[in-house]
RNA sequence: CGCGGGGUAGAGCAGUGGUAGCUCAUCAGGCCCAUAACCUGGGGGUCGGUGGUUCAAAUCCACCCUCCGCAA
């Protein structure tokens, strides 16, 4: 069976954040008739308590879309059985989808996932790849099985990582790119134009969740990795060292030199650059912010700081 | 009523009752082969807002606005 045109295919959507409203937008301005979207419930945000929507659900709104926001999608999904879809399309969703759920789609379940799989299965595969310095990453369409991130992958898009500054951009990039491929994969996707490509096991690797630990950035590391760590925790959450009992978040690090003359953690006196000492050089923090309150240059936060020498960061 | 830290010169900060300061930036001049370095001098603030206490409030009290960290 056919497809003549994007309006003949029925599509369910599941996504939350920021970056999975692409897919949905490039979807609905294809005129594919996405008859619901699913997405996490409203949450309290930040300091005010306030109850906020996700991303995914103000354009569904707006788009007039069906929202559905099962507390646990595990157990409550028979309200799919009556909505008649013909493919299920997720992204960031942020439950683990029930497998009679995914045999409701008569055509089949994709994700769309930010790595070049079979690398960086799992929760934080745009931060990993980051940290770990990686060349490039990209987005993989794939077949949604039981096993996280393992299905047969129909398409890539490659994103170089050289001038990717940091997360947040590559969050940007990652948006964009999976919006451009749900142009028309999605569409080729149902009408069995595209090959699955099973995932090569033995290249599989894991990008586990960012933890709270993980935010506290090692000083064990070498100058180059430390920058990489940084960028990829960029802008959030941020990694952090302390400065005596306050966190100090540093977004943005450069290569200042390779010297060794201070202990590892110090910080060494510079009038303009917030410097401090790694076991195989010194790394410059340009983009700092100290608990409560704002991000700030380097520079500007020595203007006012007053340290005492000898001073270290841990 | 989740916990907590802020709002003082363009930037970052100090200053808890008595004529508003520091570092950087900026402007002028000087030194120097030269300088983002150094020296001298200058400009720039109704101290988040409103009301109150006081002879006197950036500083004490009340309320409000606003920014941020943690937790969710």
């Amino acid at each position: 069976m056919k497809f003549e045109k994007p309006s003949d295919i029925k599509v369910l959507y599941l996504g939350t954040p920021k970056i999975a409203i692409y897919p949905l937008l490039a979807l609905l301005e294809e005129g594919f008739n996405v008859v619901g979207v699913v997405t996490q419930a409203d949450k309290p945000n930040g300091r005010s308590g306030e109850l906020t929507a996700s991303p995914v659900k103000k354009i569904a709104l707006k788009a007039g879309v069906p929202v559905f926001q099962p507390a646990k999608i595990r157990k409550d999904y028979e309200w799919a059985k009556e909505l008649g879809f013909d493919v299920i399309v997720c992204m960031a969703y942020g439950q683990i989808i029930p497998d009679e759920l995914l045999k409701m789609a008569p055509l089949g379940a994709v994700n769309f996932h930010g790595s070049l799989l079979p690398k960086y299965r799992g929760a934080a595969p745009m931060q990993r790849a980051l940290m770990n310095g990686e060349s490039e990453t990209g987005v993989s369409l794939m077949e949604m099985v039981s096993k996280m991130d393992a299905g047969d992958v129909y398409e890539t898009s490659v994103i170089p990582l050289e001038n990717v500054a940091n997360y947040s951009e590559l969050y940007e990039k990652m948006g964009a790119a999976a919006g451009e491929m749900a142009k028309h994969a999605i569409f080729k996707y149902v009408n069995g134009e595209v090959k699955g490509v099973p995932q090569d096991e033995s290249k599989v690797t894991f990008a586990e969740k960012i933890s709270v630990e993980d935010e506290h950035l090692p000083l064990n590391l070498n100058a180059k990795k430390t920058i990489n760590y940084i960028r990829g925790l960029s802008y959030e959450p941020g990694a952090y060292l302390y400065l005596g009992d306050k966190k100090l978040k540093v977004f943005k690090a450069s290569l200042f030199s390779e010297e060794k003359a201070h202990e590892v953690g110090e910080i060494i006196q510079n009038k303009k650059h917030l410097l401090l000492q790694l076991k195989d050089g010194v790394i410059s923090l340009d983009e700092i912010q100290l608990e409560g309150k704002k991000m700030m240059a380097g520079g500007a936060f020595l203007n006012g700081a007053r340290l005492t020498f000898p001073c270290y960061l841990k």
